[in-house]
DNA sequence: ATGAAAGCGCTAACAT
DNA sequence: ATGTTAGCGCTTTCAT
């Protein structure tokens, strides 16, 4: 492979000016500007990133560590990080911590070990804390932890907005299906809930506590914790699920259990996965602006190195997408769009 | 960050002597060797694989650049790439090329400048052919192009079990949801399909040929795909899709015009997506053996830098996994095993 | 504006 | 068995 000296030699500058060509740095010479960029074009040359990186200390490169890329949410994440990445000549190194703290550990001394430029990091459900002893910038998506920058929604305004949805339509036992009480994601969403839901319980006599039922994120603990709901004597009449896949696993127990949908129950979910759509009948959903928070968790991470890396929150707003908006998530399906960033810890 | 120069001093050894340390270079005194680990160990010592891999030119990292990882089959390989590759202490580096082949060479590109030591693609469906100048080896998944090395699945192998259990299960009229021409991979399918299909109809005097729609992978497309076929006279009483997504599309296609599955007719996918367990009732599907595809994928591109890179082409067996089959897919699934591996061109 | 030279952190070839 | 030294390919001072 042709290496830059070959290409000063073939157009008889010296090594540094050809570097400097391939720089764009503006102090070359028109004339041998042409001479080096023909040089290169002839020797096919590319230039070697390690040595490059090695020199400037810039690899322009960045880690991704999160669960499993398999979930769709994080499967879309990732696919958008790599995006934006891209768009300003980066690369991602991919990670799949399998929800195993020891692997993300591991991980994170790997990849800045090879110097990443930043690391982006959906933490394991069980991590509470990440190594402090690392040089690479870090910021968290998703899930926040003491002392990092992180990226979220407003999981608390989505779920607000999707409970309030159900309460439009006439809804006033509205039971819930939380996450996990350690995910602050499931924890917000919950919030958002019982920021709705509990002055209607209390004015009507109703139980909330006995409508809510906690389970995992998947479909198999979503259609379990349905089938409890909609069993009760006095069943809700509709469900605020803190997933999608559990709002579809309580689709499932509905139909199950003979009840149509929406006609005897209706169900609610969360994140806008693509399989929301396909499902009968679709979902209505709260999105999250997958995009826009990889864009800003890239340029924050990869603005750390710059400026001091102070510790900051960034708050998105979610949309509300109801099951019969078509087409992609967009402006036009908002029916109410709560997220107005909370204040900044 | 302390350097190797730094861990050398503090040990009192030479810096020779500490990299063989840090490369467990067997000729060390054990005593020695436990000074230099001690003072690593003291200044937290942390290698830099940017020169280690410009000195030794190999990175420790592959790239994978495919259409989508959000793509539920790309998402699986993606994810058991990377596990297998961290297994090796090896990175990857993830492009998605959006089916665009332009991007594509992009990606080839970058990462080759980035000296990755071997790229493996799942080429764009419109790619006729790769770059042929670049020296980093490239195998191919999934979809084969002329004179590179592919790793697939033997996917007229799966077809012919999927429309056997159809068979067995007493139909005579299957239809059949053929992929896109251009792809090898529905081409293959749709082979595996009129090799036990096509003699049957033509004892039968049925009309094969108006039994088969060709319709994109895709949910929408094989939904239109699946009305067409359903309001035939004489329609079908069985459908061998040859996407998940589309035998998906298929099954709301049933609903709509109020045919039971499988009562009234009955519905085989293709890929195991995870959805496939979700959708109701559960698809019986032919599942692609995604972990051993990578295992292969990734030792075979790493092996390509050592012996000569001759392009040989790797087949794999799929399953037949039946609806009712629960937990992941295993040999107790097992209907079928068709695909012993074909003779290799 | 260009060239010469130092050196990023490491491995490997060569000494001893 | 250990130390010394020469680069890997490039960017970036420092001269001129």
């Amino acid at each position: 492979m042709a290496s830059i000296g070959d290409v000063a030699r073939l157009a008889g500058v010296s090594l540094g000016t050809a570097s400097r060509v391939m720089n764009d740095n503006p102090a070359v010479t028109p004339q041998l500007r042409e001479r080096v960029l023909a040089a290169a074009a002839r020797l096919n040359y590319q230039p070697n990133a390690l040595a490059r990186a090695l020199r400037s200390s810039r690899t322009h490169s960045i880690g991704l560590i999160l669960p499993d890329v398999t979930n769709p949410f994080f499967g879309e994440l990732a696919k958008q990080v790599e995006q934006v990445a891209a768009g300003i000549n980066y690369t991602v190194m991919l990670a799949n911590s399998n929800d195993d703290p020891e692997a993300e550990a591991n991980y994170i001394k790997a990849l800045s070990s090879r110097q990443v430029d930043g690391l982006l990091i959906v933490p394991c459900e069980e991590t509470k804390s990440l190594p402090r002893d690392v040089k690479v910038p870090i910021v968290l998506v998703d899930r926040p932890l003491r002392g990092f920058s992180v990226v979220q929604c407003d999981h608390r305004g989505g779920a607000i907005s999707a409970v309030q949805h159900l309460v439009s339509l006439g809804h006033r036992r509205i039971g819930c299906i939380a996450g996990p009480k350690h995910l602050s994601v499931a924890r917000e969403r919950y919030e958002g809930y019982r920021h709705v839901a509990a002055p209607i319980y209390a004015a009507h006599g109703f139980d909330l506590a006995a409508d809510t039922v906690i389970a995992r994120f998947d479909y198999d603990c979503g259609y379990e914790a349905a089938l409890k709901l909609l069993t009760r004597p006095d069943r809700p009449t509709a469900i605020f699920a803190s997933s999608d896949q559990q709002a579809i696993g309580a689709l499932r127990a509905a139909a199950d259990l003979d009840l149509k949908v929406p006609g005897d129950v209706s169900i609610v979910g969360f994140d806008a996965i693509t399989l929301a759509k396909l499902v009968t009948p679709r979902l209505t959903t709260v999105a999250q602006p997958i995009a826009a928070i990889a864009d800003i968790a890239v340029r924050t991470v990869l603005h750390a190195r710059e400026s001091d890396a102070k510790v900051e929150r960034h708050r998105l707003p979610t949309l509300l997408q109801p099951a019969n908006s078509s087409g992609p998530v967009g402006v036009e399906n908002v029916v109410a769009l709560p997220g107005r960033a909370r204040p900044q810890r």
